[in-house]
RNA sequence: GGUCCCAUCGUCUAGUGGCCUAGGACAUCGGCCUCUCACGUCGAAAACACGGGUUCGAAUCCCGUUGGGACCA
């Protein structure tokens, strides 16, 4: 009988959730799902300097937004709670403390400035940056003077010789000499935790049965696992999953375009797109099917297909998904989706037919690629966006378009309203009269109702806008100068 | 500097010693469809970083080089 798994996710609230801890988030949720098992949001929160609030709640805004839920976490108590890091002290004061009474932690009065120091000093002379050990051997006497003189020590984890071998699950096999680490800091001076303490004692004490996170932390990991050995305790499983890159094979930053999830969101993007296409940066389904639902992805998913080569963000491919997504939404609901889009263009909420706006949404489905070009289409719709642009003034000021356009306002203004089934008929009538069919008709037709050369097609577009607005548009589009 | 990770089309990848003349997808280019854009569809161009081994046989295994990345910071 297994453990059931447990997996966390542990942000630190230092701004917007970048793209990348998304990508965490996912593999980590998808993993619970995969295995029925229990997904937890832990906030990192040591660094109370760069902490904000906000940051917490842009967090929690965006992982929903993703469909990522979590079980336990700062906004839902659990067994194993407090869930926010700044909460915890109490826990890693207790086994620091006991580290320091096994003799496996000791206390260190070096000051930055001899860190510093020391530092240069190897690094000139060609050696690797290290912890030269000095205050491991401090004896009592020196110890009590120096706290006696006011000086607060910071406790350092006392690093043997033993070698650390670990399996990790997408990387296989990892060896690390101990030798290649220096002792470590694990409580600072100001007594807050260091990282690698109070990671390996939250993940022991909320029973975290995997450790998924980025492959920043793998060098990480054999000091944490130091630390486990040290207290006793079992290690989780571990996976390190590569880092998403720029085009330029940096670290993807915001010098690379957006970095956050929430500017995605506000540019358009639906969030089962980015999901998907997360997922598809280093991991692909066993059917091949680039396509897939959330439910789906869960579904196939496993850990050790994840790529260990590091991924290059590619925006073009993200948009291409979404723009499968779009076409694939419901009428209504895309007409719902694209409602802030509207009122950001400064139409109002309430002057919005739901019903008009549900086959809007329904015509321009395959012109988006994001939700918030919809903006770049009001014109055809709402008389108060309507206007011609340069490329349909050129078609319009053409002598002989504006001949035909004269006739096909002869005809509309005689004619019953332009519907749907009447639109054919209403065609063949038009290439009568004017005795122009296909492009040279339709062209000029489609550049003064719409005030675009480009759009959704004119046989459903027309008989949208309807008979009374359309002779309007003739008229002004015959008014041109 | 040390330790560690990584290396297939421009990009994401399939590939776990013979099925590879290296497959798919995005992007690019061209044809078709078509009133336009888009969609769709058909097709083209495009990769095993390099050098050594191991083997009858290597994209696949081993070593080195180069390049990129992480951590120590």
């Amino acid at each position: 009988m297994t453990l059931s798994v447990r997996v966390r996710f542990a942000p630190a609230p230092t701004g917007l959730l970048h793209i990348g801890n998304a990508r965490t988030a996912l593999f980590n949720h998808l993993f619970a799902e995969r295995h029925s098992g229990t997904f937890i949001l832990r906030i990192e929160d040591t660094d109370a300097e760069r902490t904000t609030e906000a940051s917490i709640d842009h967090i929690l805004e965006d992982l929903q937004w993703l469909g990522i839920r979590w079980k336990e976490g700062p906004d839902r108590d659990g067994p194993h709670g407090p869930y926010r890091q700044s909460q915890r002290a109490s826990f890693y004061r207790e086994y620091t403390e006991r580290l320091l009474k096994e003799g496996k932690a000791y206390k260190c009065f070096c000051s930055n400035e001899r860190l510093e120091a020391l530092r240069k000093e190897q690094l000139s002379k060609g050696k690797m940056p290290r912890y030269d050990g000095r205050c491991r051997s401090l004896s009592k006497e020196e110890i009590n003077r120096m706290e006696s003189e006011g000086q607060r020590p910071a406790l350092r984890f006392h690093v043997g010789r033993e070698n650390v071998v670990f399996e990790d699950i997408i990387h296989g096999r990892m060896r690390f000499e101990s030798t290649g680490i220096g002792d470590f800091i694990i409580l600072r001076s100001d007594g807050m935790a260091a990282y690698n303490f109070a990671c390996v004692v939250d993940d022991h004490f909320m029973n975290i049965t995997h450790v998924i996170r980025g492959e920043d932390h793998l060098s990480n990991t054999p000091r944490q696992i130091l630390i486990y050995r040290a207290l006793g305790w079992d290690p989780p499983a571990f996976a390190h999953h590569p880092l998403i890159l720029g085009p330029d094979r940096s670290p993807l930053s915001k010098r690379h375009g957006a970095t956050a999830v929430s500017q995605y969101r506000e540019e358009g993007f639906l969030p089962e797109a980015l999901v998907n296409y997360l997922v598809l940066l280093g991991w692909t389904p066993p059917s091949g099917e680039e396509i897939l639902p959330l439910e789906k992805i869960v579904n196939d998913f496993s850990l050790n297909a994840i790529s260990k080569s590091a991924p290059i963000f590619n925006r073009k491919k993200l948009e291409w998904l979404n723009s499968h997504f779009i076409r694939r939404k419901e009428e209504d609901r895309l007409s719902e989706l694209l409602i802030p889009y509207l009122e950001k263009a400064g139409l109002k909420r309430g002057d919005l037919d739901r019903n008009r706006l549900a086959k809007i949404s329904g015509l321009l489905k395959e012109n988006l690629v994001l939700l918030s070009q919809v903006e770049d289409f009001l014109g055809i719709f709402f008389d108060e966006k309507f206007f011609f642009d340069d490329e349909a003034k050129t078609v319009l000021l053409d002598p002989e378009n504006r001949k035909t356009l004269r006739i096909i306002l002869n005809v509309l203004e005689t004619s019953p309203e332009i519907t749907a089934d009447r639109w054919p008929s209403l065609l063949s009538e038009l290439e009568e009269k004017t005795g122009k069919k296909g492009k040279t008709l339709l062209a000029p037709l489609r550049a003064a109702t719409t005030g675009k050369t480009k759009g959704p097609e004119l046989a459903k577009t027309v008989p949208l806008l309807g008979k009374e607005r359309i002779i309007k548009r003739l008229k002004m589009a015959l008014e041109l100068p």
